[in-house]
RNA sequence: GGAGAGGUGGCCGAGUGGCCGAAGGCGUCCGCCUGCUAAGCGGAUACACGGUUGAAAGGCCGUGUCGAGGGUUCGAAUCCCUCCCUCUCCGCCA
């Protein structure tokens, strides 16, 4: 989210970017008129409440001397019957210039191809060597059921479509990828370890971005207001709401464990079978909180941190950057990471990594004094590092045997007991 | 869930209707002093917004902000209401 005085100052370079990402452009337009009424009003209840003050004073001042004052009473009253329509004015329209401020999306870094869609996106690198087709493999939601370590019909029973439940090895193997990931980026990359609340407060949910955009598709507790995690992203780039870093405290690594809540509502029959869409599943996420100068490098570290993931389980995948059409909302660039999936026959999105520049810090109002004592915006990354379900329903896939077995990835085999196939 | 205490600047803390954007202290910054260090002395030190001036850094004027929102009042950190948060004790509980 951009500040007021940020779009009044950035106006020809918000143009161009919206062209860019294919948005249409009249939010800037109306922004713009909006913003010329608010300064008008602004002023004009400045000079109000000016004369107002100055009065007050006044009246304190000839009561203690025991003047009459019921004259500038009078007058008072009416001026103060102004300011409290104008006050009125004031706050619609700086309520509906908030609500156009959250329409406007991040400026695209200069590096994202342009492009209208996912069509124009661009493959960056390949991992591994994708080894078998769609014919050969079962799915994997097959092969898990015949293993007795995926049980849909009892998900289902329990809470309905789009979730599901483990046993046996498939919990097992659940838990080992979470513990594997959180090692590997706590102990090799550097990241600290955060075991956040899973409901968070409405404000929390704001400041992040994720409303007032996103409430549909996020569970809320009403009675007590609270939001369901969607992404352990909310709560990493929550933890510093509102506060003000050191230079020398920068950056920031953290990553988390949860579980992620999404009502999915829109993206009905996508989908529909096995580990890939839920509406609850397993993350381990990646945020960094960076100065400016250093967020592009630390970009790439953290795809490259996602990739290790893959690597080390033995999974092929591609990266490829998002063209401007594409990108999410709030990032300036995202490279997606996307795992290759016997049964689909293609490429699956198992990790998005974006640089959200001072995009998503400017709404969580997240600052940093420099060394020099000046002050700026952190830029925030994000990045899942991977998603659990997607990185198990690839294992299940490009690790099956000719007769139906599933070996487990090395990496993952002290983390289950020694367990080197599941059958 | 019940009872109580509290939330003021980077921090501590005073302030119960006007002379309070806020005493005092600490910290930080600048200057002075000083073999070095420490101490001492003088000064500065919240944020946002609007206007104005300037090439800019900044300056000047104003408005708002003492947890948040609302109310009373000519005037609120101070009085009233609602909410949020923190702490202590009790209850309940994995």
């Amino acid at each position: 989210m951009y500040t007021i005085k940020f779009i009044r100052e950035h106006k020809d370079e918000l143009y161009e970017a919206l062209k860019k990402r294919y948005y249409p452009t009249d939010v800037l337009d109306k922004f713009f008129e909006l913003d010329e009424k608010r300064r008008k009003l602004t002023t004009r209840l400045q000079e109000l409440r000016t004369y107002v003050n100055a009065k007050s004073k006044e009246i304190g001042e000839k009561k203690r001397a025991g003047e009459d004052i019921s004259g500038i009473l009078e007058e008072m009253s009416q001026i103060k019957q102004e300011i409290k329509s104008l006050e009125k004015e004031l706050d619609d329209i700086e309520e509906e210039i908030n609500l156009i401020r959250y329409e406007i999306p991040n400026i695209p870094h200069e590096s994202v191809p342009l492009g209208e869609s996912d069509k124009d996106n661009v493959e960056v690198r390949k991992w591994g060597t994708p080894e078998k087709g769609k014919d050969d493999v079962l799915p994997h939601w097959e092969i898990g059921e015949k293993l007795g370590i995926l049980d849909f019909e009892r998900s289902a029973k329990l809470s309905g479509s789009r979730f599901a439940l483990l046993r046996g090895a498939g919990s097992l193997m659940e838990r080992a990828l979470i513990n594997f990931m959180l090692d590997l980026h706590v102990q090799k990359h550097g990241y600290k370890e955060i075991w956040p609340p899973y409901l968070v407060k409405r404000d929390i949910a704001t400041a992040t971005g994720h409303l007032p955009k996103f409430e549909e598709d996020m569970y809320h507790c009403e009675k007590d207001d609270l939001f369901l995690v969607p992404t352990a992203e909310l709560v990493l780039v929550g933890l510093h709401a509102g506060e003000t870093l050191r230079e020398e405290d920068l950056p920031l690594y953290y990553t988390a464990y949860t579980p992620c809540f999404r009502r999915e509502a829109g993206s009905a029959g996508k989908d529909t079978r096995g580990l890939i869409r839920r509406h609850q599943f397993d993350k381990v996420e990646m945020v960094k909180l960076t100065t400016p100068e250093t967020s592009y490098e630390e970009l790439e570290k953290l795809v490259a941190n996602a990739e290790e993931v893959l690597q080390l389980l033995g999974l092929p995948y591609r990266v490829i950057v998002l063209s401007t059409g594409d990108m999410g909302f709030s990032a300036a660039k995202t490279y997606d990471i996307e795992v290759w999936m016997p049964s689909y026959g293609r490429y699956v999105e198992i990790s998005s990594c974006s640089n959200t520049a001072d995009f998503q810090a400017r709404r969580a109002n997240v600052k940093f004094v420099r060394k020099d004592g000046t002050k700026d915006y952190v830029h925030m990354l994000n990045g899942s590092g991977v998603a659990v379900g997607r990185a198990m329903a690839a294992i299940l896939e490009n690790y099956q045997t000719p007769d139906g077995k599933v070996i487990v990835p090395e990496v993952l085999r002290p983390y289950m007991h020694g367990i080197e196939v599941i059958e």
